[in-house]
RNA sequence: AGGGGUAUAGCUCAGCCGGUAGAGCAGUGGUCUCCAAAACCACGUGCCGAGGGUUCGAUUCCUUCUGCCCCUG
């Protein structure tokens, strides 16, 4: 029989962290983070990540696994996971994974294999040379030869997944939509029980988001912001983190702090409504409406009613 | 008080010589199998501030009013 975990998913400032706590508690679990920043040293208020305290003693992994100028990829995230996830089945405790990034998730799950990096063999910025000296209709019609399947799917815009296309076909000769058809008609690794949070109407996880931006400052984002910057430290993948690349912009005196702000908070409710159509057509996923923080009593009753029906306990 | 300017989509603003209107941002929907807090795609009818006038026809010209902005006192 394929082991149980539990997920919960749901966009940033959901209340997934809070959840998962109790549910640790209740059902003897712990805690697996999916979530693509939060895996960084260093960045922890902007990521939001729990701090040792309020973990109240539960077990959490994938956190601080990486430095921030390091490449990560959801291939480096899956394999480790994966492995936290079955030392926490070795303990007789569930593993409990939780977070907002979609596809880590799957790929956790579905135990997709990712073996080829392009990014190593530095295939992948020579591609990238190439569009930019040939343009993108050259590159797409490029695939197409190799991977007509591929090409019908991607738009021609679409920079990035036809190079990782044209990636996967060079570095294994196999095309990407046939590892694809091979990876996805496999059975998943792992029988997930999933959980959802949202808001009713959307906008209140939006005013959510808005406040949470002001906390972090207050919490001291600036100045966790600020070493990391002086330090050169935010590069590759955790540049791309909201919070920390808006108040570059401030520390190199290209924006008012005002005008940084407004953009991480736009940002951020532009990444939550991104969140929520990912998790939205997953139809593996119990929604729990989460809407005010004196429903957190409710919120966990559903999700402890809703995983004791899937067998948990 | 006098002079000038402005009033167009939720916001910022385009609309040359009159033929009833577009961009960016926001928002919404979607894609997603190694940068995913990323990348990419789709969707724009709004008493063109209000009234009057000129005109075959006015968002566009004239005028009055109202709001806001600036200058002079």
């Amino acid at each position: 029989m394929k082991k149980k975990i539990a997920v919960i998913a749901g966009p940033t400032a959901s209340g997934k962290t809070e959840l998962s706590l109790v549910l640790a508690e209740r059902f003897d679990g712990e805690i697996v983070s999916a979530d693509s920043m939060q895996i960084y040293r260093g960045m922890d208020i902007g990521t939001a990540k729990p701090s040792p305290e309020e973990r109240r003693g539960i077990a959490h992994h994938m956190l601080d696994v990486a430095e921030p100028g390091e490449d990560w990829s959801v291939s480096r995230y899956e394999q480790q996971a994966a492995e936290c996830i079955e030392d926490i089945f070795r303990r007789g405790k569930l593993p409990i994974l939780c977070g907002g990034t979609g596809l880590y998730i799957n790929a956790v799950i579905s135990g997709t294999e990712f073996q080829v990096s392009g990014a190593d063999s530095g295939i992948r910025s020579r591609l990238e040379a190439q569009w930019d000296e040939q343009g993108g209709g050259v590159m797409h019609e490029r695939l197409r030869a190799v991977d007509p399947c591929s090409a019908d799917r991607l738009h021609p815009n679409d920079r990035r997944r036809i190079i990782r296309a044209l990636e996967v076909y060079m570095l294994t000769g196999e095309s990407l939509s046939e590892h694809n058809r091979r990876t996805r008609s496999r059975p998943p690794r792992y029988d997930a029980v999933m959980l959802g949070l949202k808001t009713d109407p959307r906008d209140i996880l939006y005013r959510r988001i808005d406040r949470r931006v002001d906390e972090m400052v207050r919490r001291g984002l600036l100045q966790e912001a600020e070493a990391l910057w002086k330090k050169g430290a935010l590069r590759g993948t955790a540049a791309q983190a909201i919070g920390y690349k808006e108040l570059a912009e401030y520390f190199e005196g290209r924006e008012p702090l005002d005008a940084a702000l407004d953009t991480i908070r736009k940002k951020s409710r532009n990444y939550a409504k991104r969140q929520l159509t990912w998790f939205q057509a997953d139809d593996r996923i119990h929604w729990i409406v989460y809407n005010t923080p004196d429903a957190s009593d409710m919120v966990a009753e559903k999700a402890t009613a809703f995983l004791r029906q899937c067998g948990l306990e």
